[in-house]
DNA sequence: TAATGGCACTCTCGCTTTGAGAGTGCTAAT
DNA sequence: ATTAGCACTCTCAAAGCGAGAGTGCCATTA
């Protein structure tokens, strides 16, 4: 593949951004017309078969405007990439928004989907910081109502699971608060395959309880993710991709099931760095549902502790230029308040 | 309003069955064909006239078929109530599901919400239990990482609360615990205002978690309904309605935007009983977003405990004869679970 | 007297036609 | 290397048209 001219790439960015604002093909009378570069229409003219050659650009059909192609949108965010910070008001807004909300990893998630659908109007998803390997810290056991008794229980990495256990037979709060406390000695800081190894208990409500928790532990290494949050399915849906197409709808189907969009996120970001954005265009081949869709995402948190995601869908002629820093600055934002709330000693 | 005689009524059910069907006007002709009722379609004509003429049906235009006013849904809909219950094999997966499903309210919550809107193919909404007079039951208090804090509350009624807190100074485990252990016992069973109206602690740790025990509580009594879980957004993307009027996809917005809907569930429930169940049409003129829409809705739960809502939004035409016994039945499941869960001593 | 068959009328919907507009590629002139 | 001009292509919206479906009404029937 031959270079791009200095002219050919201003010409190329400038297209883009159009199509992106006006969804319609563009031609190269409008083009000379709007923008004040200083060629008439027959070389843009020109100029815009050179880049149909290349690739970067297609005709819906003969004497139509030209539409980016995925290769053109590659090359259109390629750009975005190195600059691109989000305005310093908006950084304040969010950040503002952030420090007075409730705290709570709950909390802080709504929030960052709702960050992120609103600014790039867009759908937002995030994942809930997770721990590959689940380290204990703490349980705690209380009576509910005859033999119900809730049990939290919270993990190294922040991540706290609570589940109602119907026990054989009643038991009083303060039996269970000392076996509670016995576990909580027993098994700070080990791992799920220490606590599998340990001998059982002499004390059957110890092991029974002990059994559960492993069984939890075991359930929250195994998933790939913390819980999804998303939010924005509508600011889509006026978009004429998504009116029309039945494609993009599917692609809407594939962010509420959870379990898909657990796959997706799990086999797209094997390899992502915390810090590092990626860039998914029309599904890259790998996602029939995501043809006519992109997708930013990023990776968050301290790696090895707690990491989760966090990314932005929409058409593929999204705002770009609002999405990418968006997801940038939240990933980055995310990561501080892990980093400093989070990480178990 | 005169009344309807016997063929008129089974008429009147009859186009309106269809019409939910097929989305399309019905006609005299159409009608006398496809189902073997003993009349030919003049006869029909005559019927249909007189049951425009009394406001249950309506002509997009002058010669076309007839489509259900809303007045007639209602009618249609109060036929329903009575009859119409769930299959048993439904039933039957229904609670199958429920009971293999992990314990805990966050997840029936889920899945209730995700089997309402598969079984009525519309958009679900169902809120957690909630008890107007939060009463205390239980605080824990674990150390993470420096001053970091996590702060577990359990009221009465089952609800749970979490969040960070960060203290003035660094505190240790054991310290935490035994303030932990001092406030459940001084706290146990109280109400919110019981609690303000205690005198100050003189242990400045005691006081402080006091406070922010305090504003928890209050915070989770003001609110009108435990948190709000949706699902199925997508199923209702295919129907006519939305894929074509903007009101329809506004209605969706109402459904992602939590405040909006918590005050939309406030104020049409506030005089429905556990175990009633009720059907908004049209937005009843006093929801514009919802002029295309219906709602199905039931309160669940234990009245002066803890009750919560669950409903289902779709087009006018939606299945009630699918979604109106599906919302009874899970409605009915829930309660269940509240009464033999939730309800604290 | 209630039900029906028949008839003239109306309105929508899908089809084709048509002309304007926008865009293109190519070539000759600057 | 750039540009003006030209012939050509293709889409899109408006207009015209006929088929189909539905209606209301009236005379007829059982």
């Amino acid at each position: 593949m031959t270079e791009l001219t200095e002219r050919q790439k201003t010409l190329l960015i400038l297209i883009i951004r159009d199509y992106i604002e006006s969804a319609q093909p563009v031609g190269s009378k409008r083009l000379a017309e709007h923008y004040n570069i200083g060629l008439s229409s027959a070389t843009i003219r020109n100029e815009m078969g050179a880049l149909t050659e290349m690739g970067y650009l297609r005709q819906p059909h003969t004497s139509a405007g030209r539409v980016p192609t995925e290769e053109g949108y590659r090359y259109f965010v390629s750009q975005m990439m190195n600059q691109a910070e989000l305005p310093a008001s908006i950084q304040a807004t969010i950040s503002h928004q952030f420090y007075q909300a409730r705290p709570g990893v709950e909390h802080w998630m709504t929030l960052a989907a709702s960050v992120l659908a609103n600014q790039s109007q867009g759908v937002s998803v995030v994942t809930a910081p997770h721990t590959e390997k689940a380290k204990y810290k703490h349980v705690e056991l209380i009576s509910t109502q005859g033999r119900q008794v809730l049990m939290v229980l919270v993990m190294a990495g922040g991540e706290v699971s609570q589940q109602i256990l119907t026990l054989a037979e009643r038991v009083s709060q303060e039996r269970l608060s000392q076996t509670a406390s016995r576990l909580n000695s027993l098994l700070a800081g080990l791992a799920v395959d220490a606590i599998a190894a340990l001998p059982s208990r002499a004390d059957t409500l110890d092991q029974d309880i002990l059994t559960i928790i492993t069984q939890d532990m075991r359930r929250t290494s195994e998933s790939v993710s913390g819980e999804i949050y998303t939010d924005g399915l509508t600011n889509v849906l006026s978009e004429p991709e998504f009116a029309e197409s039945d494609d993009a709808r599917r692609a809407l189907k594939l962010f509420e099931e959870r379990s898909t969009l657990q796959d997706l996120l799990a086999r797209t970001t094997i390899n992502s760095n915390v810090g590092g954005l990626q860039v998914l265009i029309g599904g890259e081949g790998e996602w029939e549902e995501l043809r006519q869709c992109s997708i930013v995402l990023a990776r968050y948190g301290v790696p090895g502790m707690a990491t989760g995601m966090l990314g932005v869908l929409g058409p593929m002629r999204m705002s770009y230029a609002r999405t990418i820093p968006t997801v940038r600055f939240v990933a980055r934002l995310l990561s501080d308040l892990v980093s400093d709330n989070i990480v178990g000693e």
